[in-house]
DNA sequence: GTGAAAGCGCTAACAA
DNA sequence: TTGTTAGCGCTTTCAC
């Protein structure tokens, strides 16, 4: 009855201590049929006394571990942590847990942590990278449950949940024409390409679009990522005499690092962003952006998820509208 | 040969492939002794050819997972950012993969987990949140190797990486009063406790020690974690007419939402942060606060944990200094 | 309502 | 150098 030290509690302790067969345990484990009150009171107690924890690794070798994997490529941006925050909103009360696989920058490194969680057997996954090569999501979306956040190609093996972009990027853009700008540049990373099926490639190709319909030059800035990067970028365009009066950036973070530039200058270039991370309404920065409810996408893509993980294999595409929220870093040109 | 579809390549698969044995396979992945190369190379072929990966939860039943885990309970906090990319730039090149368990506020949460990640059979555990009870941490810590990030009491069963929150007080307090300052308010969350072995405990602690050493009257603020609290809590205390011109806060976060409750005013307060987050030097913030070397803390917690998974047994504390940055935010008082 | 027993994929001790 | 084999802790039929 006693716990052999140098280890913790198995199933089979809590039966002996129960007085019961390793079965009965593990059906008052997993709240499955054919359990007498009494039994599963005595079972536990057992469990209790004996602080025993299933080892996930024994469950997973027989069913579920109970565990959804994300995958992250980037927590220097905000916009994933509200979305990671709406996973986990929509996962409290259920028995799953949230494990967190961090990706660096590329999508080798993508697909390396996107595996790192299969090969650990999670229930689900929900992948950010969107430059992951889809056959190789397909091979994976064979066996495991896959959402993909924030990626527009369409596959039958799995869901994906994104922003419309073509939306966001018009209001952006119309934004800053009605404002009377002519001349904007598109800030954005180096490897996003007008064919690709990333939210930054969706953006470039609408802003070349809009720019070429509105019989404007396009001015595309090309940055690492990261605040530093971009600030850089853009001091170095504007040194070099790139002659705009705007600057349309994928994402906040490019843009925070744009905003840089613009306090060092005399302050007459106009900055709008994407996502609306929290420190874009912060009135230091006054970041206008195009807001995406990354909460309620977080809460979505564990929806879809968990309808996969329960048996659904028809593929499901939503799409989340984005909104502009207009604050101080845009005005008139001069 | 061919594999059986609906599932992927065991070690049997691969095994049957090279026409060896399961042990012969087992050995080559694990880099065993006592493999010809000749052998080798069919196993690896026969690896590629069937895609084979190794199942993490059948060689946890074992052995090692090559998995380290990181409890993180604030992803709005940029300073973990930087301590995870010092860890994962520390395990690089090595057979070890991160897992990231977030965990809402409250220490019951962090404890949550941190035993999921133990659940999951991690090989070692880095855990952030400071107010989890010593005694569940020595009992998990018996099993599972533990370092401690931003703690400060000393156990023998785990190791601890910390900064050292006295300098850094001290350092943010001199700053202020060399600018003349005299009635300065300490921002700190509602849970903080002079008493307890967090860093906000000790920067509350260090906080009312120098002051009442100056023979100055202590204003401790109290807030909810994150930057509206913050800004609120700053803003009712001035509109309630709380007399002080300055605030040192006991992170970057508290302190940003502090600056917005400056921006609204006059600007005559002047704002200290802690950490040094990546925003904090944009010139639109210029947030004067103590930096901590976050990547190098997160590097030095990854080599003691791998030293513990390797066998040592005696703790180890270890300290880093921090260094104030002086930007904008600072001030002498009007 | 309860228990016995097979087996998931792998590692490691041992035998050959 | 290579192969055989006994489990690791759990789930899940299938008897009782």
């Amino acid at each position: 009855m006693t716990l052999s030290p140098g280890r913790s509690a198995t199933i089979e302790d809590v039966a002996a201590a129960a007085g019961v067969s390793r079965a009965a345990v593990s059906k008052v484990l997993r709240n499955a049929y054919g359990v007498s009150d009494a039994m599963r009171e005595r079972v536990t107690a057992a469990m209790t006394e004996l602080q025993y924890r299933p080892r996930v690794a024994a469950r997973a070798m027989r069913g579920r571990t109970y565990t959804i994997g994300i995958e992250i490529p980037d927590f220097g941006n905000q916009f994933f942590t509200r979305m990671l925050a709406g996973a986990m909103k929509a996962l409290a009360g259920t028995p799953y847990q949230v494990v967190i696989a961090p990706a660096e920058a590329g999508s080798r490194e993508g697909l390396r942590a996107i595996e790192a969680l299969v090969d650990r057997q999670v229930d689900g996954v929900i992948a950010v990278s969107p430059r992951v090569d889809q056959k190789a999501l397909e091979r994976i979306a064979a066996f495991t449950p896959v959402v993909m956040f924030g990626r527009y190609d369409t596959s039958d093996d799995y869901d994906t949940v994104a922003g419309d972009d073509v939306h966001g990027t018009a209001a952006a853009m119309e934004h800053l024409f009605g404002l009377g700008h002519t001349r904007i540049a598109h800030l954005t990373l180096r490897e996003s390409d007008d064919t690709d099926t990333s939210p930054h490639g969706a953006r470039l190709r609408e802003y070349r679009r809009i720019m070429a319909a509105a019989g404007l030059d396009e001015v595309v800035l090309r940055t690492d990522e990261g605040q530093d990067a971009a600030y850089h970028a853009v001091a170095t365009a504007l040194s070099d005499g790139v002659d705009v009066t705007a600057v349309f950036a994928a994402h906040d973070e490019l843009a925070i690092g744009a905003l840089r530039a613009v306090a060092e200058t005399d302050g007459a270039l106009s900055i709008v962003g994407y996502d609306d991370v929290p420190i874009a309404a912060h009135p230091a920065l006054g970041l206008t952006t195009v807001h995406q409810p990354g909460g309620e996408m977080g809460v979505r893509a564990i929806e879809l998820l968990l309808e996969r993980v329960a048996g659904r294999t028809d593929p499901v595409r939503e799409v989340f509208t984005p909104e502009l929220r207009v604050r101080t870093s845009t005005r008139p040109p001069r």
